[in-house]
DNA sequence: GCAAAAGTGTTTCGTTTACACCCATGC
DNA sequence: GCATGGGTGTAAACGAAACACTTTTGC
């Protein structure tokens, strides 16, 4: 938060007008096989201190509102992604009791290999959405509006695939759809209705891929495996006896594009 | 623009660390019976001055951004409107050449009865969405996002009923929603669409009901004739030979709330 | 009276939904 | 071997799309 600018900590900047200060927070849903989950941290710093909030903070002058995030994000939670998607702004005048900030709001999804435990993330955890606290500022309004938002867009965009690993079950895929829209589905027509997306590839065996994670210029290799053993998905890891079990498939990606084109960007559930 | 602070001209703000100045803008679309318009103000000062933009300016620091797009629209275009719906925030480090300025973009839908000619709109115009001219900043990509915007709202929410007056005709309507879409609709197809929503009702006679417009605080009531002979919709008012023929209908909001509820919040077309 | 647009029902087709049994795996 | 979850096809219902002729209005 704000790192950039501890050196120029005596420096001041003067304005004409007075000028709101400008954060930038984001959403993190993960998914434990059953259950929906979000990424919170403990403020360490008033106001609020000690409660819990959604990832975020200033806007440095030489990023956009993305970049922002993003790097908030790795900075608060040691999370590395690549795409988000902003939601709404909040500007209410007396949303954060000290000064007038507006906040820029995201939300991402997080796979089970994005998470990176340690260090920065010692004070970020997944709740459970039934299990939030009592959230800062005006986020537990914030989070509402990110479900409300995920669950619109998973009805025209495949966002869903990136909370599951690189390989899972079709059953897995119907959990997440199941809990993101908070409905239960037919099995069999669930499958059709996939199948016929052409986006899912069928893969004959697990094949261990190879992962991408660390800093955002440096990145490093290391293999699936490695990265559960060193960050198990913190709650609950018991879960995992329900995946692996099952026809893996794949989300393939290039066909996506090519069936976005043909049913004019609508991919419907 | 800034009018709350011309007597604080000399007054400094100074601030630990650096902040963006904020801004709102809000595209506004009208229908004159065939095609969709947008409504741009010709900028009178540095930078882009003579070009034309979405109407907007800085966000006062008692108002949240809401609040202060509907207030510089008023100021800008003499437009009074209610409903705007956030669609963006724009944040890349160089879209205003002199300083750093991050926008909240809003899109709205102006009603021809909504016009307010003369005064402040001097510089206010209607523009064809085939006609737009080069805009000021990134406003041409707010507009492009904008029209997206409104393209996917209206499978969802019966915004298209703020673009006509408070009576319109089926035909009407269905010309709104083919220029909003860009498709074409079966006549018949579209009729039982719409009635079987029951949001509509037939009217037998035009009401000539009143409206109401005026300053924020001091709201004036005039007939809807008076209007229209004050405020001619700018250009090619002879389409209106192609209004007034045919049964009335008019928009029931209190059965589109139910409606909602009923359909999971989903109007689909 | 002629041209242009408004009004109206039915059939066809495709999509969505509902539904049941066998198989594989883990305990 | 029993319980749990995975895998698969078909029939019925519903909603969307295609389609033509008569009536009204404006010129």
């Amino acid at each position: 938060m704000r790192q950039i600018y501890t050196t120029m900590e005596e420096q001041q900047y003067t304005y004409k007008y007075p000028r709101p200060a400008v954060t930038t927070d984001c959403v993190v849903f993960g998914f434990d096989g059953r259950e929906l989950k979000v990424l919170l941290i403990e403020r360490g710093n008033e106001p609020y201190k000690g409660c819990w909030a959604i990832p975020g903070g200033f806007l440095n002058m030489d990023e956009n509102a993305t970049q922002g995030a993003l790097r908030e994000l790795a900075e608060e939670t040691g999370l590395i992604l690549e795409h988000i998607k902003e939601f709404g702004a909040f500007t209410e005048v007396g949303r954060d009791p000290r000064d007038r900030v507006i906040s820029i709001a995201f939300y991402a999804l997080a796979k089970k290999s994005d998470v990176k435990g340690g260090d920065d993330a010692a004070k970020a955890q997944w709740f459970g959405l039934n299990e939030v606290p009592r959230l800062a500022f005006d986020h537990d309004q914030m989070l509402r509006k990110a479900m409300q938002k995920l669950k619109e867009d998973i009805h025209f965009e495949p966002i869903g695939f990136d909370l599951l690993g690189d390989t899972f079950t079709m059953p897995e895929l119907q959990r997440l759809y199941e809990a993101i829209l908070g409905v239960q589905f037919d099995r069999r027509n669930f499958y059709k209705k996939m199948m016929q997306t052409g986006i899912l590839d069928e893969v004959d065996e697990e094949p261990r891929p190879i992962a991408f994670f660390g800093s955002h210029h440096e990145m490093r290799k290391m293999s699936i495996d490695a990265l559960f053993d060193a960050n198990p998905f913190p709650s609950r890891s018991d879960d995992d006896s329900r995946r692996r079990k099952g026809t893996l498939f794949t989300f393939n990606k290039q066909r996506y594009e090519k069936f976005k084109e043909e049913h004019n960007f609508r991919l419907e559930f």
